[in-house]
DNA sequence: ATAGTTTATTAGATCGATATAATAACTTAT
DNA sequence: ATAAGTTATTATATCGATCTAATAAACTAT
């Protein structure tokens, strides 16, 4: 099949026996055009299966409608939930979605963020990778089109935010498991490098603090924020002098791990070891047991990220906005 | 903050002192410039903050460094290790990708086709959704770029394809309950109309004819994709006069629905009733049971898909290429 | 020194749309 | 019937790069 070539706006025009300008308007839906003359270029355009440029459109008039999102990894559900959440404000927007992701390299963001400008997306949505380095910082910086960060924030960089606050949900999950009489709960999971995970480490030690208990540093252990991660970190608290009654998890695909983990050891996750996961997953309820878990709102993130950022892509000079949703405790069967 | 004017190829040759076109060979990487020039040239670049113009660059050079894909759900676990490999293969070739979700719906296909077709995408790799009406089957004919389907095939639409082979697939997993000393084999999850669904039911026939055993509709029962499908299928059959002692699920999403609607009822999963889910992801080794699955390498479904659509756009007239992996039972706790 | 080659650089047209400003075609008012 | 005012249409420049073909510079060979 030989490359059939592009039918353009002039094609249209001339068949219709009109100025390519005119044929521009039609396309555009301007009203003060004689309806005559317009059904006669739609026919036209139909008969000719002309196809809309946008590339071109765009070049011309400086706008685009396109949108960089970039998440650290789509297999977390909780950024597939993100994504399903972005797609739904910024596809009805009219924008089409470039998805890139980081897999949590600082060097991969860099490149994605060079290759969307490039592209000449009209804004990007980030959600930074949980170690930025000074390099990657000064990247984002230099980002001169709309930027909406979502999930993490990044220190010294003031643009529009869309997260939840760790820290208060963190409090939340780590007062339920005091409440019911645990003592030496871990907090497991995550990267300390990251706001996320500081803001949670924050939130655990302010609950055991407020209630008197003491922080015991082994019993907080890092680990990449996968299931197999979570499986790790439960191991290395089971097996030491005296280990945790309960788990706060970074989030709930640690939680998994963990629970998994614990059944390797051939103990039962609710009844010998108390879990809570953080993110409320749609497979949340769906665990065995059922995870107690703080919701972290990840569609609606998604989708007042996307907005925040159409808003600023239409508006410039708008302030800044800080969007911090407030994180709910969903109690089940594994606490 | 008012709006910085784009950097021009232009501005770097003025500021360099060379013309417009020099400036253009060496953002190329053309051999033939020398050495001096260029280093001036990429001085002036980065002094200037010259940000590359993909969009200008592909549509004089009639080229594309975009591709779309489209998927249903990326909520479906193999959707997302799909993607992954999409994306490692095309970001490789230098690629950006415009991610598209149709949740099935056959109209949002069709506009997502369009909308990329007005992007100038260099080519599309499209998982269709399960029911094709006629006209979307036509939408999808009309595509006059490079096309590769992957996951599900369109009757009468020839191009390039990859999925693997789901009617041995199906064999494998009925084999291996019917080997287990099951007669009673339910085939739960997914809809009639879409051609996985049909191979997969042609497998599961095959399978148990040539053990001798009699097919009963009453045990097939159709659901959504999710996890909510399958928890309703195997509620269907559960309560029948006759009911199964295993199930053979559409895939591991369903599948997971099927064991937790077993929990509900009471019943051990692998115990009670066997079940064999389809796909293999990432987190089947982790359900509780362990999940026996068919792998269906979504991972490695993606990154071929990739492959193949980068080849065409390269070449044309290159023959259409049918690519079926074979599957591989992986037999876990669970049956 | 001159013609013939090779290598490095450039002017000008072009991709397919939109923006701007000017013109043509109608109304309406006088 | 003509001027003034709308409304509908169009010619031309432009967005930021690449392409083509022509030219200038540098190098060989005679």
């Amino acid at each position: 099949m030989t490359h059939k070539k592009r039918v353009t706006l002039q094609d249209v025009a001339n068949h219709a026996g009109v100025s390519r300008a005119t044929a521009s308007l039609i396309v555009r839906g301007s009203s003060k055009i004689a309806e005559k003359t317009k059904q006669k270029v739609l026919n036209s355009m139909h008969e000719l299966g002309y196809v809309y440029d946008r590339v071109a459109a765009n070049m011309r008039s400086q706008s685009s409608s396109t949108v960089g999102l970039i998440i650290t990894d789509i297999a977390n559900p909780f950024y597939a939930e993100l994504l399903r959440g972005v797609h739904h404000s910024l596809e009805e927007a009219g924008y089409t979605v470039f998805l890139g992701t980081t897999f949590d390299s600082d060097i991969k963001q860099e490149q994605l963020i060079s290759r969307m400008l490039e592209h000449r997306v009209g804004g990007i949505i980030l959600c930074p990778v949980s170690e930025s380095s000074k390099n990657s910082i000064e990247r984002v910086k230099a980002i001169d089109i709309p930027l909406v960060l979502a999930v993490r924030e990044i220190e010294n960089v003031t643009c529009d935010y869309v997260g939840i606050d760790y820290e208060v949900g963190a409090q939340m999950a780590v007062n339920h498991l005091i409440h019911k009489g645990h003592r030496r709960i871990a907090f497991l999971g995550g990267t300390s490098h990251s706001t996320a995970w500081k803001e949670r480490r924050n939130g655990y030690c302010s609950a055991l603090k407020q209630a008197g208990l003491d922080i015991d540093e082994t019993l907080i252990v890092e680990s990449p924020v996968t299931r197999e991660g979570g499986m790790a970190a439960i191991r290395k608290v089971l097996f030491q002098a005296s280990p945790p009654t309960a788990a706060f998890c970074f989030n709930d695909l640690v939680a998994h791990g963990v629970m998994l983990g614990l059944n390797d050891a051939g103990l039962k996750p609710g009844q010998d070891l108390a879990v809570v996961g953080f993110d409320n997953n749609n497979e949340a309820p769906l665990y065995n047991p059922p995870l107690t878990t703080v919701s972290s709102y990840a569609r609606l993130i998604g989708s007042q990220a996307a907005i925040l950022l159409h808003q600023r892509i239409v508006n410039q000079d708008r302030d800044t906005q800080r969007i911090i949703l407030q994180p709910e405790l969903v109690v089940r069967k594994s606490s």
